[in-house]
DNA sequence: GGCTTGCATATTACTTATAAAAAACAACTT
DNA sequence: AAGTTGTTTTTTATAAGTAATATGCAAGCC
């Protein structure tokens, strides 16, 4: 059975829309909402018609319009919310990374799936989807091997990383003057000089910049394959420093300067100037990333 | 149900080591056979009691000994020896590359299923396996949409390429003197030098050499994700190339050639002359590859 | 004619089931 | 004691089935 968790998700979504006034039920067709949130007219309907029975809205002849107030008790809780892919992401990822799972492992399907309280197919295709990260092997008419979330594993990450944000940063810079591109690396400039201001308190903001500034980078001459990698990457960081709070604020103060100073030497067109930039950059994320391994393992 | 195309093929290739006097069967015991064919003891004993019952081997007492000849059509045939996973790949190239399907063509997986005979779920995995190849991508709660084998497709894969190969070259041309690379370098020259002289015939034992030789490359200073993206380029060349004869002699002559350039500038150690020879392979193969996909649509 | 909703159909995201194959265990043999 | 075979248990590769979701078509409305 398929679970309804697209439903849950987008009925929450509606909830919000309309308790922040941003829609009328009343005064919206059903494609409009549709295109709104993202699915299919199918599940706008039946969020409309849940509205409805839970008497939130009144369907009186044609139009429905506002019955009983929003409760937050009207909203389905988080969990159902996501689908079992997602599901299944996040506690692989805690079991791999969190875990201390040893270098060597063997994976069993079987066991995660009755771990994770998923069938085994959902183990599998999401092992599959998982094996581009370099993190895991399959063993022919058998199980899956962890290679090991370790230094090695870091090394050959930035390795290529390198490689690529180097590459990209030239072609940015090489950018006609004229290109809305600069306009945006002028925002971004400003944003990250706006969280220097007040990075006592949102140091967390960091990760989405950075997550703009390199996507950025690599958007003015894009390769669907750099674009992959670079999905490995946020994933990486997403969930490892999810975990690894130490010394948090510094380290991200400390990277904001770095990607100013990139920034910068971006703009100045200067291929030596953009190199060291980038390369100062690219060791120090290394750095980071490599001790914080060291220290979990 | 799980096929017995594992037992299948084990049987055949027990049959192929009797017939060439490699294995007795009286004298090998499970454990060594197994180790011989790849797979588990349970395999083979299967094999072992299947010969048994055909009569190939008779076995009176504790140790079987030869009975009737091995005749061709003992062999179970070729299809049957594969696993479905083998199949769905093999039908899906064909079907995308060969049947002419247009950039923008959205992928349905249970018609595909259908079309190939399997379940829906091993095209899911197939897909989500390929996805990695940058050619189709999955669209939320829906299909997949095939982004076409396109000229676009083959730049953005060579971008890539000569990136990695310029950088496995000149960590290979560091390797110290005594390195065993070296020793496998000269014989994969020895052996294009042997496959000149008899290009007429054997034409077609280049792209085992090309394999080799980027592979022996990649060794020298291996990264995980170097080697996955170069899985990427042999299923596509394997493929694409196994549909588009045209020319092939000569493409292949100039390409030993420029084999031969690359492995005398790889052996001289000089970076400026490595890069010139890896640069003009690498050109002459993505033109070979972009003028094969216009050639085809 | 373009936009709406109602309805029917097709496709996906799962779960459950099953034979094949691998792995683990135990008993036996040199 | 190490290697062999017999037996049992676990795990994988696949198929079949089902509710949720997406898609397509038709009829009605400004």
């Amino acid at each position: 059975m398929k679970p309804d968790s697209v439903f849950k998700k987008a009925f929450n979504r509606t909830l919000q829309l309309v308790e922040a006034g941003d829609v009328d039920i009343g005064a919206t067709s059903e494609n409009a909402l549709r295109a709104r949130i993202g699915v299919s007219r199918t599940t706008v309907r039946k969020v409309l018609s849940e509205l409805d029975a839970r008497g939130i809205t009144q369907a009186t002849g044609k139009r429905p319009r506002a019955g009983k107030p929003i409760l937050k008790s009207d909203y389905f809780p988080d969990p159902e919310t996501t689908s079992k892919r997602q599901h299944v992401e996040e506690q692989f990822m805690e079991w791999m990374l969190r875990g201390d799972t040893q270098p060597g492992t063997l994976i069993n399907e079987l066991q995660l799936a009755r771990q994770f309280g998923v069938a085994t197919n959902g183990i599998r295709e999401f092992l599959i989807r998982f094996s581009r990260f370099g993190l895991i092997e399959k063993k022919q008419n058998s199980g899956w091997l962890f290679k090991g979330f370790t230094e090695e594993y870091a090394l050959e990450l930035f390795e290529i990383r390198v490689m690529f944000e180097l590459r990209s940063a030239v072609l940015f810079s090489e950018l006609p003057d004229d290109s809305p591109f600069w306009t945006e690396l002028a925002e971004l400039k400003t944003a990250h000089q706006q969280l220097l201001l007040e990075i006592g308190r949102r140091f967390h903001d960091f990760s989405r910049l950075d997550n703009r500034l390199h996507r950025l980078i690599n958007r003015a001459a894009p390769n669907r394959f750099i674009d992959d990698f670079y999905e490995v990457i946020t994933l990486i960081f997403h969930y490892h420093y999810q975990w690894n709070k130490k010394d948090e604020l510094q380290r991200n103060e400390a990277a904001i300067r770095e990607h100013l100073a990139y920034i910068d030497a971006l703009s100045s067109g200067d291929a030596h100037e953009i190199e060291r930039a980038c390369l100062r950059h690219m060791t120090s994320a290394r750095t980071t990333l490599v001790r914080s391994i060291d220290g979990a393992g």
